[in-house]
DNA sequence: AATGAATGAGTATTCATTCAT
DNA sequence: GATGAATGAATACTCATTCAT
């Protein structure tokens, strides 16, 4: 049984691995399934076995990735706060901000590849597999870091919204073009900016 | 003489126009070389003669489109100021983006082409006809508008690219699919996040 | 398991054979790919299945059909030495000559076709597949035959380049054109030349 | 009146030169009419006023180049016979073969160009204008060189024919290659089988 | 669960040629 | 004689998708 599972899984995320390699690299219209399924040495009718075409594996690398990015920011806030258990939430959404922006800046391909989607994960997908359950638990992780100290907000769903598209719009141009400035020049201005539309949001 | 310059701007004009309502209509890359001469009346090869390929008069509608909507924001700033004369240049920035997102919320077709990509009359494009020259006198607009009243500002250049970001990407899912919530839930928001904005790049 | 092995390879077979037929009745660039797959019965994408483009089924072409040509030619003078088994080498060249000048001059839309490209099968090609390793074969063949009685040459490879330049480059205008003479009247002095020609190479 | 004339010859001489360093550079098929004119600074229109076809100024080009080739030997050879009257009518053809084959060794692109077609000149083209009519004085003047010295050949005309032929396909892979050999090792074997050639065509 | 041969609609682009001015 | 805007047929090639095995 689990021997089965597992090929499955195994080929599966052979199929995920190889596409994001290949999209990332000669980009998404110039990758063809042909290439994918090729590179990952399986057969073309498999990969219609496993996805349904290919928007629906490019929405699963999206919010796989993004949920990573998104996960590991939380990490990153939660061990800080074990040293400063008394962060104020602004800091701690500038913590947050600042392990996304530091990722992404590692990875400029991914931010080529996520094109501005940042909140993806979020919003646009019903939920289908346990890749995109994990996408809300997210969603969940973030309400409950703005509720924390007992913080209250205007409304914590526009909050983030507006915090993350802003924080994946400017961050965008910034990093794939180092336009209209690189990051170290800029980040000052966007954790000031951050910390303003924190205010606008305050009650 | 005249007369034939005359016809080749009308057959242009009828390129630019008739693929703008495929492309809004059908999307992208659903609409074909062949749909676009097809509604416009030409041969194949005219469309070849006035631009070098898709994704050149793509970037031609941009820059038209998205000039409209800014200049149009100036026209509506300037006409604002002649009866309050004593705005603030907040306020200037304010009904600013009142006019592009009200603009833009009247014709969603339009804030799906642009796909964020508002900015683009700014910075991407090597200025080659009298259509992109126009979009740098745009950008030097702004610059002036931010200068009224003798205001100072960190620095002018990010200034404009933050809140330019910030509005194409917030404004984006909430005009074309209402969510998270609606414009005019959003308008305030948005409108004091703005304000917020300006001052963290305020001296 | 041979079943479908066969099927394919009778496709190509059929494709390989039609494109023929199309080529030397009405040339090989007004004979388009479309007219290829409609005449063998197959769909385009079919055709890019079997071969990379359209200069490689010209490529197979005319390894095969030179390859056949050189090798009739061996047989040819097999049969007759086993016949009179003294003959001297020059004697077998014009025999060998005389065998592909024939087998030319029955197919004038195969000269046509090979366009001088006679050598083809010798030189220009890496080997990639059974079509082309045979055709090494038959420069192996040729070598051998300059061989035989012990014969002596100053140098085998620019002897059997001279005579077969000199055979397909003077036979392709008179079979196909009359022109300057017909070929009845061309061979006495065409073998006369290939024997001089083989003296011009005697040790 | 000779003004217009002239203007005419110009202009003519300005699509033939411009087209032949395009087709030289770019390749024969790769070089598009619309090349050929932007080059030469005329209208599209222009080219057909001047030429039938593309197919037309590629004969006219052949025929130039050749015969400049072919005459440039018999000028070559005429300077020697002042200096060696009593050269044999071998020893001349070898020189004329030696300065048509010294001629190509230099200009490898004018070799690819002619593609073969050297002799081209001498049969394959209607006489239509000044050009073609020079071609056929080239004949002439070979035919008279051949009759130097009172000697007398089988057949003068298949003589010529023979001859060219071989020296232009032996060449071609040679100059352009160095496949099978280079040029300068192929030439003592390429001038004993032209002095070979000649005794076959001796009475 | 996997294969891979077969599909065929679909696309962008080229270019020789014409003809009204 | 010269122009150049307009033509539109023609073409090579791609690729997501299917389905019999």
């Amino acid at each position: 049984m689990g021997k089965a599972e597992d090929n499955k899984r195994a080929k599966r995320n052979s199929l995920l691995q190889r596409s994001y390699d290949l999209f990332t690299t000669k980009g998404i219209s110039d990758t063809s399934i042909s290439d994918i399924v090729e590179s990952a040495g399986v057969a073309k009718g498999t990969f219609y076995f496993y996805f349904k075409d290919k928007q629906d594996i490019i929405d699963h690398l999206i919010a796989r990735k993004s949920e990573r990015i998104l996960l590991d920011a939380v990490n990153t806030l939660e061990f800080k706060r074990s040293n400063e258990p008394d962060m104020t939430t602004v800091d701690m959404i500038i913590t947050l901000a600042d392990s996304i922006v530091t990722d992404l800046s590692k990875d400029p391909k991914l931010v080529k590849f996520l094109n501005r989607n940042l909140t993806f994960g979020f919003y646009h997908r019903a939920v289908t597999d346990d890749t995109f359950i994990t996408a809300v638990n997210v969603h969940e992780e973030y309400e409950k870091i703005l509720h924390a100290n007992g913080a209250r907000w205007k409304d914590e769903s526009l909050m983030i919204y507006t915090i993350t598209e802003f924080i994946s719009a400017t961050v965008h141009s910034i990093i794939l073009y180092s336009k209209p400035c690189d990051l170290d020049t800029y980040k000052p201005y966007m954790f000031e900016s951050i910390r303003k539309l924190c205010e606008a949001f305050a009650l």
